[in-house]
DNA sequence: ATCGATAAGATCGAC
DNA sequence: TCTTATCGAT
């Protein structure tokens, strides 16, 4: 090889290097393997996106240039030149894909697939940062789901379904399978409907049609069943032109299996793949990764096999054990360098997931500090547990953190309502991600409805949801008898009400079919000459659901408001897409959303979530309530060793999301599901080395706690199990007031009357309490709840401020007169109607521009005046 | 057809 | 405890 050469292309290595210089050892040799399989073990805060990104730029810029000897053409002793200038000086080479990259790609040849959208969405931002807004912008990035539905849409027909295929969710999912249980008389006893879906879902996992089912022997009866009620359920997404989530994958798979010009315009199209979170695929899911990476072979996954946690969703960590032995002469480089919690966290995660048998074993380790030990508490009951956190959390405002870098995490929603309604009483802000998400409410599914079937005429699910919602006098009987003429005929159920008149067994209902029909005929017709938000609105008028929603009161109000949302999403949908927006874009994209995807870190309130919603998640301070054997493990996981393997690597993740501080605790009591319960510690904390702990607990539990506890005793009871003393204590307390009682109050002054009532063994814990409650966690039995929304306005200034002055007294300041505009944190601007003086307070009644007339307390709504 | 009552059931939950 | 689903009465 000639010298100059062998110096260009020692040049061409360093100088791709340097612009990757911010990335450790590993982390670069992970960006320059390029070509082939290639698995990336990341551990938690390893820098996992950053190198996902630098390495798709790496691809884009300079192809597999970085140690390879190939040229993109013969060297000149200019371009060495230009080369050496650039390097010395520390500068971008002027069109340096053309003059050094080896076969880069394009970006549209590069697919990374992502869990969330929220996940493919910073992806794709990231790379736009680093790459520019063209390259960045037209790599593809997405959900797994979202992929498909791009490439069904373009071959939907290949496989006998329209290009506009509807997406149903798992709601309508139950409703087909419900229909299907009536008219086949079967018994939801005998074989739960749950059952049957989760059935159905495993078959479609492992590539098995309904026909494929059916050409089997069958085990036994139910089994048998399963594949009748199979056949009967696919038959009918066929026919109403509809797919399931699960649909979405298998027939993208049977697409790419069975038809070769597919299959090749597709591999041809997608040159590097790349797939996040790789220990959460399920079967389907890689199969269609092996198709789609089948023709360069050149695919990387990412993935932490101790963060593997949806087992029970059918993600299967073989695949990411097997990587090796299915994509041959795999590469596999471990990021075991964690940047983001200290060495203590670190530790006690390692010394957790250690216990973990099927792992492929790699430990993190941290240049971090040592940090504080992981704090333990021990609380009487599960208000006094939320009272410690919201001390601790107080704590941390005092010294200068925010709000929003505090998170609790939780095994269940179900967990989250003491936690909840303690934060709404002591007004810290406070937001709740998952639980129900914004579009799987009733009123925007129903909504939607309408939407999904002028757009797709054929679909008899959403037909039937909403043929008589509002009520229109269509009942079951009529439903049931359109339906069967519809299924006899061949026909949508649509078709059947368009010529009502031709069946006289309809006769009854004819005329409310009739106006029924011809409200769906206007908007149909409005749908194309109307803008969009617009049109849905005219849809929540016209269907009469506006009206239904205005004759309910209170109920029919916060409804009203989420079709307002429901309108305004539409609006920012359609602005943000322009021409392409349309409304089967817009229920397509409902359809893929989650709740997570649009949660954002920019409100300053603490973080409520479950354990699995908070995967891939940090926060500073993070509080892992729940630490108690029944609850985390939970029940059902106790005595089956590969349950406790996933539980374990939830525990793993919880702790892992911590980058400064972690809390776990325990309660003695808890009430679940309306029972008191007393569990025992979890085995989890015991397999934490006790000296990366610091233990604590409720005064209550250390001797003089019990007589102070007794101090507020009117509340104490003997009745065993929660129910009424319960609710006597929390009743009694915020009638009285409390707000009194001398600072210093011990967190559990809320609860302590009912805690120490019976049978408690106080003592038996030798540890001496910490007093870290300065008084404000008990004290504030008058704050008004903080809402869901979270407004920070009053919770926030109060906690930072003195510790037991009373809450309501620091925002007396403003005060409201009929005729004031106002601007609502949440709410907007809006005009006061009305105000009126009550103790201290005022209740004030403002018409909102954009959500209709609303009534708030003056003193702890997030309100401002702007002119009188 | 619609409302109210009562019973059952209840992890984790992306898309 | 709390929600959701189904049934039976009007």
């Amino acid at each position: 090889m000639a010298d100059i050469t062998k110096e260009y292309l020692a040049l061409r290595d360093q100088y791709i290097e340097s612009r990757f210089a911010r990335l450790n050892p590993v982390q670069r040799q992970a960006v320059f393997a390029t070509e082939g399989p290639l698995l990336i073990l990341a551990g938690a805060g390893s820098g996992k996106t950053t190198v996902l990104v630098n390495r798709i730029a790496n691809i884009i810029r300079f192809g597999s240039a970085h140690g390879s000897t190939e040229l993109p053409r013969p060297v000149t002793e200019a371009d060495l030149n230009d080369l050496r200038n650039a390097v010395a000086a520390g500068r971008d080479l002027p069109r340096e894909t053309a003059y050094l990259a080896v076969r880069p790609a394009r970006p549209w040849n590069v697919l990374a697939i992502t869990f969330t959208n929220k996940a493919a969405g910073e992806l794709k931002e990231r790379l736009r940062a680093m790459l520019g807004d063209t390259l960045g912008g037209d790599v593809n990035a997405s959900t797994f789901h979202s992929a498909c539905v791009r490439m069904l849409r373009r071959d939907a027909e290949r496989i006998g379904f329209p290009k506009s295929f509807t997406i149903y969710d798992s709601d309508d999912q139950q409703r087909v399978i419900k229909q299907i249980y009536k008219d086949l008389m079967i018994d939801d006893k005998f074989l739960p409907v749950k059952s049957a879906i989760g059935q159905i879902s495993s078959f479609k996992d492992k590539l098995l049609s309904a026909e494929d089912v059916a050409g089997e022997p069958f085990a036994n009866t139910k089994a048998q069943l399963v594949s009748k009620i199979y056949t009967a359920y696919a038959g009918r997404l066929k026919a109403a032109g509809a797919m399931d989530f699960d649909d979405l994958i298998f027939h993208t798979v049977k697409l790419l299996q069975n038809d070769a010009e597919a299959r090749e315009y597709y591999q041809n199209r997608f040159r590097y793949v790349v797939v996040d979170e790789y220990q959460d695929t399920s079967i389907a899911q890689f199969h269609l990764v092996r198709l789609l990476a089948g023709g360069t072979n050149n695919v990387c996954v990412v993935g932490d096999d101790d963060q593997s946690i949806y087992k029970f969703r059918g993600a299967t960590i073989e695949n990411i054990l097997n990587f090796e032995k299915v994509f041959t002469g795999a590469k596999t480089i471990r990021l075991e360098q964690n940047y983001r919690s200290t060495a203590n966290i670190l530790n006690a995660a390692n010394s957790v997931i250690k216990n973990n048998m099927g792992r492929k074993g790699k430990t993190l380790w941290t240049d971090h500090g040592d940090g504080e030990k992981v704090h333990h508490y021990t609380a009487t009951n599960e208000q006094d547990e939320a009272s410690h956190i919201a001390d601790v959390i107080g704590e941390h405002l005092r010294e200068g953190a925010s709000l929003k870098d505090h998170a609790v995490l939780y095994r269940m929603n179900a967990q989250s309502n003491p936690i909840e309604t303690y934060f709404a009483r002591a007004g810290i802000p406070y937001r709740i991600v998952g639980g129900q998400r914004f579009f799987d409410r009733k009123e925007v599914k129903d909504i939607n409805s309408y939407l999904a079937i002028i757009v797709n005429p054929r679909d008899d699910v959403r037909l039937r949801r909403i043929i008589n919602e509002p009520a229109r006098k269509i009942g079951m009987t009529t439903i049931e008898k359109i339906g069967e003429l519809a299924a006899s005929k061949g026909v949508p159920m649509m078709e059947i009400i368009a010529h009502v008149r031709d069946y006289p067994e309809l006769q009854r209902a004819a005329a409310a079919l009739e106006r029924f029909y011809e409200m769906y005929r206007e908007l149909c017709d409005l749908s194309v000459s109307e803008p969009l938000d617009q049109f849905v609105g005219d849809v929540i008028a016209k269907s009469g659901y506006e009206a239904m929603l205005k004759a309910m009161k209170e109920e029919g109000e916060t409804r009203r408001e989420n079709l307002g949302q429901l309108v305004s999403s539409i609006k920012t949908y359609a602005d943000q897409n322009g021409e392409d927006a349309t409304l089967s874009g817009f229920l397509e994209e409902v359809a893929l959303i989650s709740d997570l995807d649009s949660y954002d870190n920019d409100a300053d309130s603490v973080t409520m979530m479950t354990i699995h919603s908070a995967k891939g998640l940090e926060f500073p301070y993070v509080f892992v309530v729940g630490m108690e054997d029944g609850i985390f493990p939970g029940e059902m996981a106790k005595y089956n060793e590969e349950d406790m393997e996933e539980e374990r690597r939830l525990c793993y993740v919880a702790i892992t999301r911590a980058k400064k501080e972690l809390y776990l605790s325990t309660s003695r009591t808890r009430m679940i599901f309306g029972q008191t319960r007393r569990n025992p510690p979890s085995a989890f904390l015991s397999e934490i080395d006790p000296g990366l702990l610091d233990e604590t607990q409720s005064p209550e539990l250390t001797g003089y706690g019990g007589g102070f506890g007794a101090g507020y005793g009117s509340y104490s009871t003997n009745v065993p199990g929660g129910r009424s003393g319960y609710s006597g204590a929390s009743r009694g307390y915020l009638n009285s007031e409390y707000n009194a009682h001398p600072r210093g109050g011990f967190g559990g002054g809320y609860s302590s009357g009912f805690a120490s009532g019976g049978h408690e063994s106080p003592n038996s814990y030798g540890g001496r309490h910490q007093v870290q409650s300065t008084g404000f966690g008990s004290g504030y039995g008058r704050s008004r709840s903080a809402g869901n929304t979270a407004p920070a306005g009053a919770g926030t200034s109060t906690l930072a401020g003195a510790p037991s002055a009373a809450p309501q007294k620091k925002a007396a300041a403003a005060s409201y007169a009929a005729g004031d505009i106002v601007e609502h944190r949440v709410f907007g601007r809006g005009k006061v109607l009305k105000a009126t003086p009550i103790a201290g307070d005022c209740i004030v009644e403002i018409q909102f521009d954009r959500v209709g007339v609303k009534k708030t307390m003056a003193n702890y709504a997030p309100l401002k005046k702007v002119e009188e």
